[in-house]
RNA sequence: GCGCCCGUAGCUCAGCGGAUUAGAGUAUUGGCCUCCGAAGCCAAGGGUCGUGGGUUCGAAUCCCGCCGGGCGCGCCA
């Protein structure tokens, strides 16, 4: 059988086409109510028709319930123990018993796989991090590789294939002011100095940078190319490419820290040498869409929505940044991404309609046909980080912020994840390190954990007693014991569980994830704590062990989607 | 000034493709360990959903104004 919501959305359709079928292919909306007393499930459409067929919603719904029970009634397998009206015209249903904890077997039987789609849809590249080796890792990073990796690991789990991938600015002024700061510090310069360059980076990382150079050191980027450092002072180029190389090993070291890794690693200057860039220009020429004003070339991007025309081309001869981005996002296109989504902070907002209409500008004239929402952005504000009531702005490291390296240090790798993706994107980040760190207070990470070790204490007492292994015997366990309000209650949150994957990835919003761990594992300890789960029946005993069962695994298979352990003892 | 986002309990936040009585955590107060892990549970109090209009049988949710906050508004990235 399919899942429960889908098999009664059918049912409502048939029942609907039966009696009303001038109203047929209305959208048959099932939702699961807030309030445990309206039912399992709720269904409006009889609200939605009241006008359209002229008839009170009450009797729409009247007619409705009489054909749903005619075919439960010839049905087979029992699935629907009742049917009320309720409120304005409300159709409330009830799951027999059955039903009920079908949900719970499919779990035991699936396990690590139980609200895993088939992977068959559509390629789908997730760019996040995207940071410039200019610098460590800060809190906003790590927010987006929390948010990155969940969504891409919610994508993948519903059937996309994913692709995460990080891209590199390292072909702007910013490399060059990096190399240059470097380069004072070898002159034995430092910051508040007369002859310290006023654009440079303070943060004591370039002096660690600049040390490591004088004393000619190896090191090795992310894609494992080894740079060596000449050592001389006077040459910038190789100043520069060992700053480089130095910062992308540093943030590879975060991020593997992080537990996120990257399949693609895409250079800005690469599209340079691939002539990329020039090709993007010949094209939005090409397309007409382009005009010369004051000694630069302009594309139009007022005419996708833009609120002023962006440069391409400096009266310099140099390209705008935006170029070798729109390239960067053709070259997605061309390697088969039909969707895409970048991660970005908001302070990259008004880049989108620009890259969009500069996309656009090149589809036209190539042929491309690249819709105008390519690619999707997943936007989020910005991290401030709280301690004993104050606002921690200055890391040692970087000089002006704090980097996601000390943020880990703090609380831990499992804390920050978690934390990090609890928030909806948009929503501005408090991040109380006091509440990151308290272990019996506030914080939902151990409260989740918690609930997960505790049932693995519980299994592995259960085990002892019955002398089995695993749980390869609780999958055939008798279910029908199972008769509480909060085992159902709880095999049904189980139940919608693949459901609210598919939302939180349709919506983009991993946040969605850590609330539902929150509120299932509050449902089991409120269960454990009610109900004694190792009683003397046997049969009784097991079935509630297979719940608890059940309910550790989708607890360990959405804290594996968070990137956070699942611990079996704390 | 213009554009986008946000304003929900003392605090931190869900809910916002309208729909049955607005939720969680925390803080406060009071209970629960001779019993499977008290990093837990139960209960109480606490909200004109920023504000004023509008659409609707029905609005925290959709539309408009205003107030307050964030971000952006370079031939920077």
């Amino acid at each position: 059988m399919t899942d429960p919501k889908s098999h009664l959305a059918g049912l409502v359709r048939s029942a609907l086409e039966h009696v009303f079928p001038d109203a047929a292919g209305t959208d048959i909306l099932i939702e699961r109510p807030r309030d445990a007393t309206h039912g399992d499930f709720a269904c409006t459409v009889a609200l939605q028709l009241a006008k359209q067929l002229k008839r009170p919603p009450r009797q729409i719904a009247e007619s409705l319930r009489t054909a749903l029970v005619d075919r439960e009634a010839a049905a087979t397998t029992r699935f629907l123990d009742a049917v009320e009206i309720a409120g304005a015209g409300f159709i409330n249903f009830r799951l027999a018993p059955e039903t009920r904890v079908a949900g719970v077997r499919s779990v035991l039987q699936l396990g690590d796989a139980y609200g895993r789609a088939a992977a068959e849809g559509d390629k789908v590249v997730v760019e996040f991090v995207s940071a410039n080796p200019t610098g460590p890792l800060h809190v906003g990073h790590g927010r987006q590789a929390a948010l990155g990796d969940t969504l891409s690991a919610l994508l993948e789990v519903r059937g996309r294939r994913v692709t995460r991938e990080f891209y590199y600015n390292d072909a702007g002024v910013q490399i060059q002011t990096l190399a240059l700061s470097v380069q004072a510090r070898l002159r034995g310069l430092q910051p508040g100095e007369v002859a310290w360059p006023e654009s440079a980076y303070n943060g004591d990382y370039v002096r660690d940078i600049a040390d490591d150079y004088a004393a000619r050191k190896t090191v090795a980027a992310a894609d494992g190319t080894p740079v060596t450092a000449g050592g001389d002072t006077e040459n910038l180029d190789d100043v520069r490419r060992f700053a480089v190389a130095y910062l992308r090993h540093e943030q590879d070291v975060d991020l593997r820290a992080f537990g996120t890794a990257f399949d693609v690693f895409s250079l800005e200057s690469s599209l340079y040498a691939e002539g990329r860039v020039a090709a993007v220009v010949k094209n939005m020429i090409a397309s007409g869409r382009t005009y010369e004003k004051d000694g630069a070339l302009w594309l139009r991007t007022t005419d996708y929505g833009d609120d002023k025309d962006r440069v391409v081309r400096k009266s310099d001869g140099s390209y705008t940044y935006f170029v070798p981005d729109v390239a960067y996002h053709i070259g997605k296109w061309e390697r088969g991404f039909r969707h895409a989504i970048n991660v970005q902070g908001t302070d990259h907002h008004s880049t989108i309609t620009r890259v969009r209409g500069g996309l656009q500008a090149v589809s036209e004239s190539t042929g491309a046909e690249i819709p105008t929402g390519y690619p999707d952005y997943v936007l989020h504000s910005m991290v401030k980080v709280m301690r004993g009531g104050e606002e921690v702005k200055i890391s040692k490291r970087a000089g002006s912020y704090v980097t996601l390296r000390d943020l880990v240090e703090w609380v831990g790798r499992d804390a920050v994840r978690f934390f990090l993706v609890s928030r909806r994107a948009d929503s501005e980040f408090l991040f109380d390190i006091d509440l990151a760190l308290s272990k019996s207070e506030e914080n939902p990470v151990y409260y989740v954990q918690y609930a997960h070790a505790r049932i693995c204490s519980l299994l592995a007492q259960w085990t002892l007693l019955r002398q089995q292994s695993g749980t390869s015997a609780l999958r055939a366990a008798d279910l029908s014991p199972l008769a509480l309000a909060r085992e159902s209650a709880l095999a049904q949150r189980l139940s919608a569980y693949p459901e609210m994957l598919d939302d939180a990835a349709r919506e983009l919003a991993p946040h969605t994830l850590t609330f539902f761990l929150r509120d299932l594992a509050s449902e089991f300890h409120s269960y454990y704590n009610a109900e004694r789960i190792l009683v003397d029946d046997s049969r009784l005993c097991d079935a509630r062990v297979a719940l608890c069962a059940a309910v550790r695994q989708v607890l360990a298979n959405g804290l594996s989607l968070l990137g956070v352990s699942a611990p079996e003892k704390m």
